[in-house]
DNA sequence: CCTAATTGGAACAACGATGTACCAGAAATG
DNA sequence: CATTTCTGGTACATCGTTGTTCCAATTAGG
């Protein structure tokens, strides 16, 4: 051990939040999310290209993956915690909330991507419940059924999934087949008041060979 | 070189259909299928363990990780399409039919995973078209829209998607929470119904703070 | 039972990804 | 302008996966 000097020069412990270092470490965090939209185990050295920073430096902000995707993690959810308040899901009949949370997490783009890839994302909710938003999404899928909006045999789980499942369809079809945004969002909530809404008048009453309900009950 | 010998023994291209090799082909895919249902980056060795059958074995049989998957996605051509031709598209309404197919689809389990994970199959509809099915999804879905049984403003690909979107919800609803298969298969059915249907009758006349068709307009 | 087919293990080479150490140049900060 | 901070490149060690080779043991089938 040398006496009390302050350390010979190797050390990246100490972490002052200087702008550089917070701005570096922004676009890192863009680039990776932007890259693992794309491919979702995309390599160290791709990311750091993407984010036009050396792969030292990479490693100086995140020493290991696992970092780097805590890192991502911590992003997503602070911007879906976001969206959600702007949705304001307090607000309305349950339906039209959630309608609100589609347009506002479709407005998330590539983010969506990576919240689909990650399976800590997806698997556990529990994002949504923390943060200040006041009301769950299954608080909000709840007060549709007391309003009537929402079919009151849709359990929360699956009304969200119902939700995932379709933007994330929508969000494949509009960067696979390059259907227009708008388009595409209009899709998710006509095919989403359907999926969830009460059940109305049963299908087509137009005379065909078939009923829908032959099938319901089998 | 030896005079005009059969070749000393190292030689694996003459592939004879002996009843033993095909056993082991066969179980090899299917231990594929599985492990890659539960995690599509499973090592060879694993693969191998999986269907107790020696690394060298699977290569004996595969010799690149490309021939394995290809392999794979054959078997699942293969299931798909013998589960399309059970959903017997070309009767019935457009409705019914995609019921049947759902039915069908959700019966192959593991494989539905497989499906999801793999670009091959997900991106590229190539499958559906080439065997006798004799009538396309695409095609069932137009009879649909003639029908008066799916919503005309709905693409047949949208169709599609929320076909599978729902199919991947209900299957990771039932991998994951453990609800049981009929009820996450009437879940589905149920929410297609919706998702696709005419438009019926808008939702919610139960008299509450807002109406849906503000929001669709929207 | 005997032969040929089939298998499984060990050992090895190659590769890419990851993580670390070091140092010289660039950039910011005073 | 001088100094600290920050960066980027090179080089290196490590690890897991993949693919190959060879051979001994097992198994199937006549």
């Amino acid at each position: 051990m040398t006496s009390a000097a302050p350390a010979p020069s190797a050390d990246t412990s100490p972490r002052p939040h200087t702008p550089v270092r917070s701005r570096t470490r922004k676009a890192i965090l863009e680039a990776a999310v932007a890259m693992l939209a794309t491919n979702p185990q995309a390599s160290l050295t791709e990311i750091a290209a993407a984010a036009a920073v050396g792969r030292t430096t990479l490693h100086r902000y995140f020493p290991e993956r696992t970092d780097l995707v805590a890192g991502i993690v911590e992003v997503c959810v602070e911007q879906l915690n976001q969206a959600a308040g702007r949705a304001r899901l307090a607000e309305g009949t349950g339906i039209s909330a959630l309608h609100r949370l589609c347009h506002e997490y479709f407005a998330l783009g590539d983010l969506l991507s990576v919240v689909f890839s990650e399976p800590q994302l997806s698997d556990e909710s529990s994002w949504q419940e923390d943060s200040g938003v006041g009301c769950s999404l299954s608080d909000t899928v709840r007060r549709g059924h007391s309003d009537g909006t929402i079919d009151s045999e849709m359990a929360p789980d699956w009304v969200e999934g119902v939700l995932w499942a379709l933007l994330y369809n929508g969000w494949s079809q509009q960067a696979k087949a390059g259907t227009p945004k708008l388009t595409v969002l209009r899709m998710i909530l006509r095919s989403l008041d359907g999926a969830v809404g009460p059940k109305a008048a049963l299908v087509g009453d137009s005379g065909m060979e078939g009923n829908g309900r032959s099938i319901l009950s089998s």
